[in-house]
DNA sequence: ATTTTGCTACGAAATAAATCGTATTATGTC
DNA sequence: GACATAATACGATTTATTTCGTAGCAAAAT
């Protein structure tokens, strides 16, 4: 998974993404499968897209058999990272301690959660 | 500040919004002055969104006098929240407590930022 | 072998967002 | 009052994104 440059994957290509980081892998179908769930674009919308998404090298395919398969080519936690990263400039004047504390009082967090997140600000501490 | 309904700011009109929620009011100058910083697009391009703005109900303006005064008609808060929960389904599978985590693990916290998370944790458990 | 089914390719239309240029009007200055 | 300055209005253009229709091809079914 390379991941140099800075990627702006669009709305669509970040649903995209969601189910093949899921899958690992999957054909046009497989995808379109998902997203129909909730979507109700055509299957040659989400076979266009993937098609745009590998020509920018967002996605990997293996077009070995007439059925394409499809791969992530960009890694899930830096792309995480970096869409918060935008968002924290640009809701939250640059503090991500900020978001921190937005997001963990509104989102009512269960016992189990509130320790998991002492671990990792135990974790913290130490450093 | 009216919010009932979700609203879906763009990039450029969350640009926007900081400022106004940073000074209260401006004119478009002002606010064009304080983008002009970062950004290199002209002034009628911020008169045109504020505008825009204007018509979505984004934000109010006085046009008492020549020169126009706008407010954001937006609350700070809901605003983070509402993208932050599109954020949470786009890219953390739903899950806030990921994000959370995510955001923490990766932000380098100083100390004092820590010990402020701990005090809301804190008062988390307690309920 | 013919038909049907399911896939890719790809141009083009539809939609959304951002940008700018020009006209017009108000305000202040000489 | 004439002129310069600074503001708004708004249509039009540009750019990005999403969507779809149609053509063509390969594989499976009859």
């Amino acid at each position: 998974m390379s991941n140099i440059k800075t990627l702006k994957p669009t709305e669509s290509e970040l649903e995209i993404l969601q189910v093949l980081w899921e899958k690992g892998a999957a054909t046009v179908r497989e995808v379109h499968e998902v997203l129909s769930v909730y979507k109700d674009s055509g299957y040659t919308t989400t076979l266009k897209l993937l098609q745009i998404m590998h020509e920018k090298g967002i996605v990997t395919r293996d077009d070995s058999s007439k059925t394409h398969i499809y791969k992530a080519n960009v890694d899930k936690e830096k792309t995480q990272q970096q869409m918060l990263g935008k968002m924290v400039d640009a809701l939250f004047g640059g503090s991500a301690l900020q978001l921190v504390m937005q997001a963990l009082g509104s989102s009512k967090p269960s016992n189990e959660e509130l320790e998991e997140i002492q671990k990792l600000l135990n974790n913290l501490k130490k450093k």
